[in-house]
Parts: structure tokens; C-alpha cells; sequence
DNA sequence: AGCACGCCGACT
DNA sequence: GTCGGCGTGCTC
């Protein structure tokens, strides 16, 4: 008798294991659509693996039908939906269903639905640039590893403005031709929109562009014409790793160090850049992950021989990187009063105003004031269902959460006390903009933040208003500080460096450096060199310092032995277990217990409350074990879980392997 | 996720 | 006496 074991797209922890019919029995695979009896219902759905044993004490029922038509996963995609599920501790229904786009799941639901096989066109791949030198000698690998369908994983480490995206067009050229297809991942396509719109007029037809703003339709559309390979590159987001390509022969993770490809909001976690990783192994493709600031695992396995380091060095055109100036503000105080600019961003401000070129200025935080404050009793409003205070936003005039969005009439009355005294405390980019406006009247400022451009298009109108020159200064958040290349951009400010560099997450450092840099590279794009003006109270910070320097490999070569020295990342695995509950003293309790359990072989940090504690009404705690390797953190963690014998209820626990923030 | 079972409050 | 509230437990 043979089983095979099937995936429900539902949230049940395990797949399960049915009989296959003689009558069936030739057509049945990994990844066949198949219907059977789940508890009392008839479901549909895929099968993962097939198995000729099983495990004594349980009625094992038969499957009923299968469905030949479309879709039919491939077992390389079946693979690696198990590999998410296995290595992630997630229930495999959890990730089915955040694989294959929700319409699509309705739509099986009535089993007679169906999709024709369509004709495969060839499309005219319009791509007449030449690499240069440099750029030819790192895709000459990566070629080669694809031509021997050898999979290889490659780190492409070029400084901001080297022309990474040049590499990747060429590369995926490459893998059409050779008849496979591309994955490629952008952080964030609103940021983007170059490398982005440069795919699809290179490739046409040939390209899906998978982002958040899709409608349902469009994405199973998208999911189904990349399945059948009428569309052979996928271009997206974090999910995009989930695309149902065939025979890939190239994977690119843009921007690979970004934070925005770990999600661990939801009940399953991932890591899209490793995902990647796993899913190249899979497919026998070339991965790429391209960075001017990688993340310091990626560089670690480039330097332990496990990923291969291709760097590119010069900018395009040979432009040069940018002059970084610094300003101690400490030294700065006495002159400028209370003003948040510098006379030397000033000085500079002024002059690129003379000459019509333009200024990006970075403020990493939302808002006008972080907080606001009772100068007469010292009351500061909290927001009443996270410990965090609320932000005063100007714009709307109201005292937002940053964590719930709970949003509060903002009166200069104290709540309580009632003395006429509440004021903003510290500055977000509204201050900085509203500072501009009357140091700098008739100057035209464009603000980019999450609350002007997280309508649908927002974003999109505001970078175009400020390529074509409708506004001389961008403000923004970390927003502005992504793949943006402005040609007439010659001075980026920074007005705080140190923002973030105290959170209690052992990556502050690293993100810190990587924002910095980042920014830095968004100037002197074109023809005229740029500058950049970073102004900070603490000078002699590491992430600061190196920045400075724009130098990635003495960043690294610090921090690398810090965390040596503390058994981090990239020299220990790590995960994070998550405990949220509406009483705090039951959270506590659960993750005493979960941290009674964890044998003394790894490193704990915790059981404790979280940095921010409370959450929209729900305590939160946490327990941080390092380990030697990740097969050692599943057990301990697979043990533990199954001790405390935990029963959903009141308390939720989420697993975050590889957690990208402790926050 | 469904859908059961199960043990307490207001109805014919 | 029974209809039904939604807490918790299981699905091969």
C-alpha cells in the first residue's frame, strides 16, 4: 500500500497522511491537487510527499479524487514549501497559504475551476548597454555557474552607485536565453521604481511585478501566468520569494541587508534573503545577493568560502563617492542655539540653492515631536494600549501611536494637571520640514514619510515631482534613503546619525551604518560630485565613524569581532520566541516555563518583558537563545514547546527563526 | 481554519 | 426539561 502525505490550506499544524487508491496510483506526485476527508469535511489539496509507511494508531483515510488540470505545483516548489515549513517550525497550511494567492485558494474551493495551458511567446529582449570591466568580471561567474546549472551563491558587494541593477538586467538576459527564468527581489517597489520600470521595458511581457498594492486579481492572474511560464521573471517584494517560477536559473536579492525581507509579524516567519538561499539550492540556480552595506552574515559566508564575494568598486562613469563631512553638534551648540542645522549644512544648503542642484535631508523619525510634554507638572501622554508615548503630528494635529495608530486630539490643555503647558519634545521630519519653510522661505520642500506616501501612488507622484524638479530640498524618513538615484542630488543631510543606535537589539550598530551609508550614496549620482553633511552628537561612535569614512570593510572588521566576542550572529544561530498575552502575569508564567526548559548547552537571554512591553493591548515577552546550529535550536525548541504542553488559549507563542529585530 | 464536543444561562 | 452561548481540542 502506498500514502502519500497532503497539505491543507487551512491552519492545522501538520500535513497528514492518506492512501492512495489503486486506481490512482500512477498519477499521484508531490504537488498533485488532490480531495480527501479532513475531520468531517472534504477538502482539496496538495501533496507533498509520498511514503510507504505510517505510523501505528491511526485510521488512515483514502484520497478520494485528483485533479490533473492546472495548477500542479512542481516538486522543486514542493520542496521548498516543505523546507519553509520544516526549517521556519510553521504549520504547513500557514504557508501554503501565504504561498498561492488567496484568490486563487477561493477559486479551487470549487474544484471544476481550471486553467488552460497558454502559448509561451518569445519576447524581444531590448537590453543594448555594455557592462563595463568590472561589472562584465563579477557577472562572468555567476554566468558560469549557470551555464553548469551548478548552484552557487553569490555576494555582489558595489558601493552605492556602482550599477548592481546594470548586472542583474544582464544576468537575467542570460538565464532567458539559456531557457530558464529569474527571481528577483526588490526591498520595496515604491522605492524602487527604476530597477523596476528598467525590467519591464527591458524584458516586456516577459516580467510580473509582484508588490502589496496588487488586487487580488491581478496577483492570482500573475501567479498563475508565472506557474504555466507564459511570464518568465518575477520582480517583487519579500512574498515574491513564493513566486511559482519553473527551472530558475537565476535568483537576485536586491539590496539583501534590507530589513524589510523578515517578516515576523505574522504567525509564519521567514527570512525572504535566506529563503532564497534555499530555494536556489533547490533549483540548481545562481543566487545573488547584491549590497553596498551587506548584512554581516551574508559577508561572514562570503569570507568562510560558503558564498562567493564579487565586488565592484567604482562608481558608474568613474564618478566618485561622495565627501562625507562631520559635525559635532556638541561643538555646534553655542553657535546655532537651538537650531537643528548645522552652519556647515547651512553654508552648503545655501550654495547648492545658488546653483539650482538639489538636497535630500534625513530625519529617521515620523512626526513633528516624538513626544509631547507638561512643562508644568511633567506629564507625557502614553498611549493607553502600548508603553510607548504618543507622537505629535502636526499635519493632522493630533497625538498618534506609532505602534496601533490610536489617534488623539492634541490640545496645548494638560490632560493632568490642566495648566496651559503641553510643548514638543525632540523633532521628527514635520519639524524639520516647518524649520525649513522659515529659514528658508520661497524654497520648495517635498516631504516623504509614511504618512505622505502610504496611499496607493503617493510615494510614486512625490520622487517623480522631485526627479523633474518641482521641489529643491526631499525630506524624508529612512524612505529616502533606499535605491533612490536623483542625477541632480549633490547634498545629503543627515540631522541626527545616531538615530536608533541605542536600541536594545544587538544589529543597532549595523542598521545604523547601513542607513548612513545608504543615504550617503543617494548623492552625487550625476555628473557633479556630491556631498554629504552628517551632524551628531556622538563622533565617535563605530557605525558613525565608518560612515565617515564610507569604508563597508572597517565597519565590518569591528563589529565582526564584537560579535565574536558575544556569541552573535553570524557566529551563533539565534531564535527568538515570542510570548503575547492580554494578562501580563500569564505571559510571564508561559515563558518562565518555556525558559525552564531550555538546557543549559545554548546561551539565554530572557525570559523578559520586551523592550516595548505592551503592544495594542497585549503584553509581550520574549526568550533570545543562541545556539552552535540551527538543528540544534529546532530541538531545543521542539522539546521545550512540547514540555511546557502548551493549549493555544490566552497566551499566543510565535517562533522567529533567524530573527531580524528584537523589538 | 472548520467543526466537533462540552458544560452553564433564559426560554417553550 | 432543552436551545444555544462560545472556550478548547482535533483533524491522517
Amino acid at each position: 500500500m502506498k500514502y502519500c502525505r497532503v497539505i491543507f490550506p487551512v491552519s492545522a499544524p501538520d500535513s497528514y497522511t492518506y492512501a492512495i487508491p489503486d486506481h490512482l496510483s500512477c498519477e499521484i506526485f508531490p504537488g498533485s491537487r488532490v480531495r480527501a476527508e479532513l475531520g468531517k469535511k472534504q477538502s482539496w489539496g496538495f501533496v507533498c510527499s509520498l511514503t510507504n509507511e505510517v505510523h501505528a494508531n491511526i485510521s488512515i483515510k483514502p484520497i478520494l479524487d485528483i485533479f490533473p488540470a492546472y495548477p500542479v505545483l512542481s516538486d522543486k516548489f514542493v520542496d521548498f514549501i516543505n523546507w519553509l515549513a520544516s526549517y521556519y517550525m510553521a504549520r504547513p497550511g500557514d504557508v501554503l497559504r501565504s504561498v498561492m494567492p488567496k484568490l486563487l485558494l477561493k477559486r479551487l474551493e470549487k474544484e471544476k475551476w481550471e486553467f488552460s495551458k497558454p502559448e509561451i511567446n518569445t519576447v524581444e529582449i531590448k537590453l543594448n548597454d555594455e557592462l563595463n570591466t568590472e561589472q562584465r568580471d563579477a557577472a562572468l561567474p555567476v554566468k558560469e555557474s549557470m551555464q553548469t546549472r551548478n548552484h552557487r551563491v553569490f555576494l555582489l558587494q558595489g558601493v552605492t552607485g556602482s550599477g548592481k541593477s546594470h548586472v542583474y538586467y544582464h544576468l537575467a538576459k542570460e538565464a532567458l536565453c539559456a531557457g530558464r527564468t529569474a527571481l528577483i527581489l526588490v526591498p520595496e517597489i515604491s522605492l524602487t521604481p527604476q530597477t523596476v520600470k528598467n525590467f519591464t521595458s527591458i524584458f516586456g511581457e516577459e516580467v510580473a511585478v509582484l508588490h502589496s498594492g496588487l488586487t487580488e486579481k491581478a496577483r492570482a492572474l500573475n501567479w498563475m501566468k508565472l506557474l504555466s511560464g507564459e511570464k518568465r521573471i518575477a520582480v517583487g517584494v519579500r512574498s515574491a520569494i513564493f513566486a511559482p517560477l519553473k527551472n530558475i536559473g537565476l535568483i537576485v536579492v536586491d539590496e539583501e541587508h534590507d530589513g524589510s525581507y523578515s517578516q515576523s509579524e505574522k504567525q509564519f516567519c521567514y527570512q525572504a534573503r535566506d529563503a532564497a538561499v534555499m530555494r536556489g539550492m533547490i533549483e540548481g540556480a545562481a543566487v545573488v545577493l547584491g549590497s553596498a552595506t551587506p548584512s554581516l552574515e551574508s559577508r561572514r559566508n562570503a569570507d568562510a568560502g560558503k558564498y562567493t564575494l564579487l565586488k565592484l568598486n567604482s562608481r558608474y562613469s568613474d564618478r566618485p563617492l561622495p565627501k562625507v563631512h562631520l559635525v559635532d553638534l556638541r561643538k555646534e551648540r553655542e553657535a546655532i542655539g537651538n537650531s537643528l542645522f548645522s552652519r556647515l549644512l547651512v553654508e552648503k544648503m545655501e550654495d547648492r540653492f545658488s546653483k539650482g542642484e538639489q538636497i535630500i535631508l534625513l530625519k529617521n523619525r515620523r512626526g513633528y515631536a516624538p513626544f509631547v510634554q507638561c512643562s508644568a507638572c511633567g506629564f507625557v501622554p502614553m498611549c493607553s494600549r502600548c508603553s510607548v508615548s504618543l507622537t505629535y503630528h502636526r499635519g493632522v494635529e493630533r497625538l498618534i501611536c506609532h505602534y496601533c495608530d490610536k489617534r488623539e486630539r492634541y490640545s496645548e490643555k494638560c490632560t493632568s494637571c490642566g495648566a496651559d503647558a503641553i510643548y514638543p519634545a525632540g523633532a521628527g521630519v514635520e519639524r524639520i520640514q516647518s524649520d525649513m519653510e522659515k529659514r528658508f522661505p520661497g524654497i520648495k520642500l517635498l516631504r516623504l514619510d509614511l504618512d505622505t506616501g502610504s496611499k496607493a501612488g503617493a510615494t510614486a507622484e512625490i520622487l517623480e515631482d522631485f526627479r523633474t524638479g518641482k521641489a529643491d530640498v526631499l525630506i524624508g524618513t529612512q524612505m529616502v534613503s533606499k535605491g533612490l538615484d536623483f542625477q541632480r542630488v549633490t547634498l545629503v543631510g543627515v540631522l541626527l546619525a545616531e538615530t536608533g543606535l541605542f536600541l536594545p537589539d544587538f544589529r543597532a550598530q549595523e542598521r545604523a551604518f547601513q542607513l548612513l551609508t545608504q543615504v550617503s550614496g543617494r548623492s552625487g549620482r550625476g555628473e557633479t560630485p556630491g556631498e554629504v553633511v552628517l551632524q551628531t552628537y556622538l563622533p565617535d561612535e563605530p557605525a558613525v565613524v565608518a560612515a565617515v569614512a564610507q569604508d563597508f570593510e572597517k565597519f565590518y572588521n569591528g563589529e565582526i569581532k564584537i560579535r565574536q566576542a558575544l556569541k552573535y550572529p553570524p557566529f551563533a544561530r539565534a531564535v527568538l520566541i515570542r510570548f503575547f498575552s492580554k494578562a501580563e502575569e500569564k505571559g510571564a508564567e508561559t515563558a518562565k516555563r518555556f525558559a525552564a526548559n531550555i538546557p543549559g548547552s545554548v546561551i539565554k537571554l530572557g525570559p523578559a518583558p520586551a523592550p516595548i512591553a505592551k503592544v495594542r493591548g497585549l503584553f509581550r515577552h520574549f526568550i533570545l537563545i543562541r545556539g552552535g546550529s540551527s538543528q540544534e535550536l529546532h530541538d531545543i525548541v521542539r522539546k521545550a514547546y512540547g514540555a511546557i504542553n502548551h493549549k493555544g488559549g490566552s497566551v499566543k507563542i510565535q517562533i522567529v527563526f533567524d530573527p531580524d529585530s528584537l523589538l
